[in-house]
DNA sequence: TTGTATGCGTTATCAT
DNA sequence: ATGATAACGCATACAA
């Protein structure tokens, strides 16, 4: 077992545990030859400190956590992916915890995280399933607790957090601008959960991108989904069913859009010809399929990037204007892709 | 902030720090008035326990770290789910970190979690980029501290570490009997890379399907990549440019096929009709893909159930048997995909 | 520059 | 069942 502390180092060494710290955290002043023997004794021992008892004494611990919704949609998965390599440019590790589109489990994550003091969260929030309208006690006591926090992709309005978030509105207008020019006039959407901001935000931006074109926005073709691939296959058959025959679909995120792929491919349609499709995220298996799918896709990289930016803000100063981090980004249409065709 | 501690529930409870603490952990007796008095309090103040005190005194984190090759990779990012879910079952909270197929990333990580003292660890481990023979210096250090550790997917054999990992013996036998079935002669191997165990244990599964199979185990028809996409994508020009004109690829994980069949369809070649193609994998690109690509495909489920398990048996045993730990699992072949059709 | 002594928040020991 | 106190491993104020 690895039992081996600061004080056996500065034994080995002979000098005080004092020095020892001195030299190994290597902020003090100390002289070239106990910085040589202490070092020499530490590699030659194996000592490895202990974060615990270090960040018991300064409370700094050098790690900000990050809380994704969902660990398999490689939408999250590459948003982790830039907000670890930003905070190692920063010098801080990143603990990636997964709520699993579940707000218990968001809350046992970010309940762990606070107990071991991590100096920062980054968290694409979970609402609740049941009412959107209020976080949840847990959210709240994170708040309350003052740990820098800010929200990534999702927010919650209410808590005036800092948040790096998404207008689709752009996108969604050319996308459905470009569907009226090729004869499209039924355009159906499949959504997400209504507890989930960006899930808010599409449906809204697409009711309005509807409007704008000169289009009528039709409640009816609305589908409300969750995100998850099952809810996706549900809206496929909604449509098919559907008495106004859309013949254009936009779903709003990757997993929905492969649920309904594989409806409609074992259904038989044949999407770029009898279903005009644009989905959300540009994932691997959009661009897979045949034909490959029109896409509206997220600078993720620069979404993770701004949120470690954000986050040491929050951290630095400690009353920010919140106004200032509510950063939108916008995300790209690439419609040039044979699943948007001409409509009836 | 958040600066109420144990002494500040005990002051507001009337009692002392120490029965404060037995109410908070729970496990010596306490009577049921100050178990009252006490857990008011606590709730009241919204009191936190500090973990790294906790743990400081009492050895025990509650925490294992699982460390993958690369979170993008659907395949780890399911094995990560997994494993988290049983952790959680198990009490335990699971610190997921990236590796990103990079040693050094891997090391940090490494480092990160043994100063953090975490009970146990679960890696796919890297092998060192030029030099396959030794584990990394990081990797010896976490071996001689006495962490428990299990390696998951890939293992280092030099380090006798418990390991859950695969044998694609039969999965490629039965895949080679098809293609030669079906008349394939020519097969070639998109295979990763010598330091990853993983690669090397398919890529002589490979050489002895051929054999079994009464085909010539032809060295030229191999490719070594790097189980990213973009060597896949070289590979898919080597395959074109090869002499022997393979009529078959088989490729060795799930990125590397992306970027093929990027490449081929770009080329104008017909997967499943020009060339039969089996991969390595089941994700929703492969799915998504027209056709469908055959895979070989692992139950990430169990084997990241049974790493937790293997983790455990670690942790409470101090000297277990090896051997009894090296779980060997069976992929699954599906290749009635289209494919994988008859060849020249 | 170095050593001594103290404290971080919690749990364990030893009395009572 | 409870309270006083030491101890976990480290960093730092203060003294030298």
């Amino acid at each position: 077992m690895n039992a081996v502390t600061i004080k056996d180092v500065a034994q080995a060494a002979g000098v005080s545990s004092a020095t020892a710290s001195r030299v190994l955290s290597g902020h003090s002043a100390t002289s070239a030859e106990s910085r040589e023997k202490v070092e020499a004794a530490a590699k030659n021992l194996g000592f490895v400190p202990n974060a615990q008892a270090r960040s018991l004494r300064s409370t700094k611990t050098d790690t900000i956590a990050l809380l994704i919704s969902d660990v398999r949609n490689p939408y999250f998965s590459d948003l982790a992916h830039a907000v670890e390599q930003q905070a190692l440019e920063a010098g801080m590790m990143t603990f990636i915890g997964n709520a699993n589109e579940d707000s218990e489990q968001q809350d046992k994550f970010l309940a762990a995280m606070l107990s071991r003091r991590v100096d920062g969260l980054i968290v694409v929030p979970q609402g609740l399933d049941e009412d959107s309208e209020h976080p949840s006690e847990m959210m709240q006591r994170i708040v309350s607790s003052g740990t820098p926090l800010v929200f990534v992709d999702r927010t919650l309005p209410q808590l005036n957090i800092p948040s790096i978030s998404a207008s689709s509105a752009t996108a969604l207008n050319e996308a459905i601008g470009e569907l009226k020019a090729l004869g499209h006039q039924n355009i159906a959407f499949l959504g997400g959960p209504a507890h989930a901001s960006t899930a808010r935000e599409r449906h809204s931006a697409f009711d309005a991108a509807l409007e704008a074109n000169g289009l009528t926005t039709e409640k009816s073709l609305h589908f409300a989904g969750d995100f998850r691939a099952a809810s996706g296959a549900d809206g496929a058959h909604w449509v098919l069913r559907h008495q106004l025959e859309p013949t254009a679909v936009i779903i709003a995120d990757a997993p929905m859009a492969i649920g309904a792929l594989t409806v409609w491919r074992e259904a038989g349609i044949r999407v770029g010809a009898d279903l005009s499709v644009i989905a959300f995220d540009e994932v691997d298996a959009m661009l897979m399929h045949h034909p490959p799918i029109a896409t509206i896709s997220h600078d993720l990289h620069s979404m993770g990037r701004a949120a470690v930016t954000a986050l040491q803000s929050v951290m630095a100063d400690k009353e920010p204007e919140p106004q200032e981090f509510i950063s939108q980004f916008t995300p790209r249409a690439s419609l040039a892709q044979a699943s948007v065709t001409p409509g009836a």
